[in-house]
DNA sequence: GCCGGTCTGTAACCTCAGTCACCTTCGATC
DNA sequence: GATCGAAGGTGACTGAGGTTACAGACCGGC
């Protein structure tokens, strides 16, 4: 395939994935596109850790990341996903020059990313304001939703974070019992028992790596309390 | 006192405490001075709340801030605090139009801020680099901050992150064993068994609304793990 | 002094969740 | 169809931490 066709398939990408950058001038979508790196981590790869320092600042085209916490005995708990559209702002408070943090990044699919460089990334947060305010606007988000989960780990029972998981992740979902441990920071063996007895109340249905919503409104009530 | 002397007064600890202003050209800062308003808050009053919308982005002068997260039970848990020096970015996250966080911010002594109006504030991000970079940063840290606590909640037992409190807190902690629980997201008696095990293993020395480390090394061996 | 509220100590009890151990089932591969 | 690893089921046990219910200690004001 040829590079100009490649360069444009991923200037529509960009556009359809950031429409912030819209509003950019073209000559510095052009050099946005020139000097960005297009990456791509495999299912299960790690993109960031505790100790890593950044490269840039990536921008996340296709496939979603993990942001999680791990304690050394194996267990894991998610802080919150990056999506297609979004950027890793671990990656931008390490390029703004703060404490790193002890998080790691792991790729859910396969993960497409255009990773920014730093001297590029500092020149739009300082003149394009839209990406400033974009950037502003994930630094909430993040914030609020982590916020949120302490509440949520220090307050509920672990049937009820369950409960809204699934509820969540909508009517049919398809994980081993071991991820949706890992997301809510427990174990295996509970996340089975609990479902289990979500099954034998006529909540769920149960197969192997999947798990079908039959009563989400029960499961709803159970989760929020 | 004539209005004069205390409007110098009010720039000389702005300055001091918000060294950043310092690069602030004089008719902006001027202009700062004479549109924030001088507010003060009584220790235990509420700052903001989950429904509250925000009048200003308050920078504490004087006094802590705590902002955590209140279970229906009377349960609470600290999020983080806001020192002299530091601004409410969820205030700021507010200005600029995200979803509101539900938190609440209680004054721990008796607070001195001063509040940018909403029009400022917006003029200063956009205007003037190092406010930016300024606010930016307590994102990151808040973020970061938050993070940990998650980590901590999740997977520390509650001894070990009292004896990190108590720790951090210095060789002498002037509390009751219920705002120490407050800010662990657990309960009085809990605390009080804890400490009181400290306290027979010789780590501590307990009095009414005291608490003296005799023994920090243990304590933050203790913590760590 | 007496009386109120606040702070603390403490015991009995209970439940949630984590650990351990082991087994079964399923699917892919040789 | 034998084998191996991953996924899931299950039970016994344990322990951390929350709940309830008091009682005593301290401190202020009257």
């Amino acid at each position: 395939m040829p590079d100009a066709l490649a360069a444009a398939q991923l200037r529509r990408l960009l556009l359809e994935r950031f429409p912030v950058f819209g509003q950019l001038p073209g000559p510095q979508l052009e050099r946005l596109l020139a000097e960005a790196q297009l990456l791509r981590v495999p299912a299960g790869g790690v993109l960031f850790d505790a100790t890593q320092p950044c490269r840039g600042f990536p921008l996340v085209l296709e496939g979603g990341v993990r942001v999680a916490k791990f304690a050394p005995n194996g267990r894991e708990i998610l802080l919150y996903r990056v999506d297609p559209g979004q950027g890793c702002i671990l990656s931008g408070g390490c390029l703004l020059g703060h404490s790193d943090y002890s998080a790691r990044g792991i790729a859910e699919e396969d993960v497409t990313l255009l990773s920014v460089p730093p001297a590029l990334f500092h020149q739009l947060m300082l003149e394009f304001e839209p990406f400033r305010r974009f950037v502003f606007g994930m630094y909430g988000e993040r914030l609020a939703e982590v916020m949120e989960l302490v509440e949520a780990v220090a307050f509920q029972r672990l049937d009820e974070r369950l409960a809204q998981l699934l509820v969540h992740r909508g009517p049919v979902i398809e994980a081993t019992h071991q991820k949706l441990a890992d997301e809510l920071g427990s174990v295996r063996e509970i996340v089975s028992r609990l479902l289990r007895s979500f099954e034998t109340r006529g909540w769920v249905k149960l197969e192997r790596e999947r798990i079908t919503l039959l009563d989400p409104k029960s499961l709803a009530a159970h989760g929020r309390l």
